[in-house]
DNA sequence: AACGCCATGGCAACCGGTTCCCAAGGGGGA
DNA sequence: TCCCCCTTGGGAACCGGTTGCCATGGCGTT
């Protein structure tokens, strides 16, 4: 028994080389399987494969150049469903060409994303793809520009997905969908119900995604030609419970609001139980919409009115032009489009 | 300019000894920070670094032993609230060691779990979690003991998370959660409530998790005297779909029940919408309960009455007992309990 | 001033594979 | 029967790191 064969079981090439009285070459040449090799030696190496369970190490693989392409995922939380969507999208798509599938959540720690990409760059994943929204400044430009060229230089990529752009020459593949068109669609149909004082739910004041639904909300006003009350435009996180509370306060001071648009289906879920909680119809007294269509917002009661954005079609979209990409059309941007999806949640204002 | 560092930008630690005038080792040395070196020297190199935006590969020093760990996960959809809890536990307890995380999910595929599992092997990761339940067949059990067998003897570890254990000698650790006593104690507390019909919305017959918790509704009608009509135990999936499905057949053949237990709470939300389409209300006319505890339960209408289950934890701990397991006590089985969370859509039975 | 020790850094082996290049041997055609 | 080609398989370099071992040289000590 060698020194090898004893460690914990794992055997190399050379093992099964001895093994089968052939050279280590000779088994690579087996197992890779287009190197000419006689039948005879083909069954004894395999037969020694068999006998010692052996696998190469795809690591070695990996030096040698010939290893299983990587592919890395950085979000916030996985469990938001959005979020969890767009995870599946990448997942599935990674698989589909063949490359493993690294997930890092940051719990939104900058610290820890920066860290991580910097690894994945050691790891020579193939792209990173970052995920989810965040405050457009420009700390926030400049560390994604050299996270970028960082990634760039080791020949790797780096994926905005639903992220700010970094303007023109970073090294940077984009992909967005539609806020402030979706929020547009979304605001206008409920406006054509009637409603007039219209409560929006937003996130973080620089979050990017808020951001974008918050300015369809006001362009929809300002499109038909209602000015609107910065009174009704609230600011919280995308969590259910920021909706919950923002409801409940906003009733305990009296705002006067006919309906309700939260910036994403989560917000609105708390909010619809703050409205039930004070004894509200929905859409009876107050009307409500969200943002996202998670699966969850046809089994709220009444069903969610809200605005579909194709989350796993983004993320198979994130890994395919990242991975596709060519070298005559290196930077990509793509903007992908929602619709509104009517449901029950909103009705015509009481007049 | 050497061959190297012109291909894509990828600087190999010569280029930075040749730049920094010392040799390959000393870089080693000072990356490393162990080995003493001279401060001008150290200087030098970290410059020659600096300057070609080195970073080690990660690949080669896991072939030398010193690269990070890995852990693999496994699930069939992440979308699923509960397998996101999971995957979000295990991601975090993973990173908090020091590992890297990788994740593939199946939708359902043996046979890519199968290759998975294989490649897992092949890169050496310390653990693969296998997270869900499954049919628990012969076939299951051999094909999991193989792989089980064949991880061990790489010095790998296989978990069981919420799956089908494989009886005893299979090197394996399985963390479970208790399905059985779960629901005994839900459909406990809804007989208390009067119901003596309670429509019991399973999942497929031979998964596991499904039939734990049906036999938990079982056991619970037995403790309290009142033998189950076999026609009230209905079995779909365990989507939202499924239970939308079942509610409305059950209905349409005037099925007699004033009570639902679903078998999880994504099927319970189907079953409400059910319901509430039907003119139902709920707890007026039928109460309903469900299983699992997602963040959505609480913003139903009504609010859900259900079992909470700690699937972070379970994932915590499933990353933590196969990382720290010791010689002497390499296999672990830990059974995790749940509680029943009261809320507004199980009330009493109408007399 | 000589000696010895320790700080420093290079050489080479090793991790576990792949693949280029070449040698040997067997079989078929002339 | 001889020669040549093609099939087959081995040796060694390489991928990009780490680390054991050893040589060197500067310093302090006696």
């Amino acid at each position: 028994m060698t020194r090898k064969s004893e460690d914990a079981g794992r055997s190399t090439i050379r093992d099964v080389a001895a093994r089968a009285g052939v050279s280590a070459s000779t088994v690579s040449r087996v197992l890779g399987g287009v190197y000419p090799v006689s039948a005879s030696t083909r069954t004894r190496v395999l037969r020694a494969v068999r006998d010692l369970d052996y696998v190469a190490d795809a690591r070695a693989k990996a030096v040698a150049g010939v290893g299983t392409p990587t592919l890395a995922f950085v979000l916030e939380d996985i469990t938001g469903p959005s979020f969890a969507h767009m995870a599946h999208g990448v997942e599935r798509e990674a698989r589909r060409l063949g490359h493993l599938c690294l997930v890092c959540t940051t719990e939104g720690d900058v610290q820890h994303e920066v860290d991580f990409v910097e690894m994945m760059r050691a790891q020579r994943a193939a792209a990173v793809i970052l995920v989810g929204g965040s405050a457009d400044t420009l700390e926030y430009r400049e560390r994604t520009r050299r996270m970028a060229d960082s990634l760039a230089s080791a020949g790797s990529r780096l994926v905005l997905c639903g992220r700010p752009p970094l303007g023109p020459g970073a090294p940077v593949t984009v992909i967005e969908y539609d806020n402030e068109g979706g929020a547009y669609a979304l605001v206008a149909h409920v406006l054509a119900q009637g409603h007039r004082r219209v409560l929006f739910l937003g996130g973080k004041p620089d979050h990017t995604t808020a951001q974008g639904r918050e300015r369809g909300y006001l362009a929809a006003h300002r499109a038909r030609g209602v000015e609107p009350d910065p009174a009704l435009v609230l600011h919280g996180d995308f969590t259910r419970d920021s909706g919950h509370r923002l409801i409940r306060d906003a009733l305990k001071q009296r705002l006067e609001f006919t309906a309700v648009v939260a910036a994403t289906d989560m917000v609105a879920a708390g909010a619809l139980t703050a409205l039930h909680e004070a004894g509200l119809d929905v859409p009876g007294d107050v009307s409500l919409a969200g943002y996202d269509d998670i699966p969850f917002a046809r089994d709220l009661h009444p069903a969610l009115t809200t605005v579909h954005v194709p989350y796993e079609e983004l993320g198979r979209l994130a890994v395919r032009t990242a991975l596709g990409r060519t070298p005559e059309n290196p930077d990509e941007h793509l903007l992908l489009g929602t619709h509104v999806v009517v449901r029950n949640s909103v009705g015509p204002a009481k007049s």
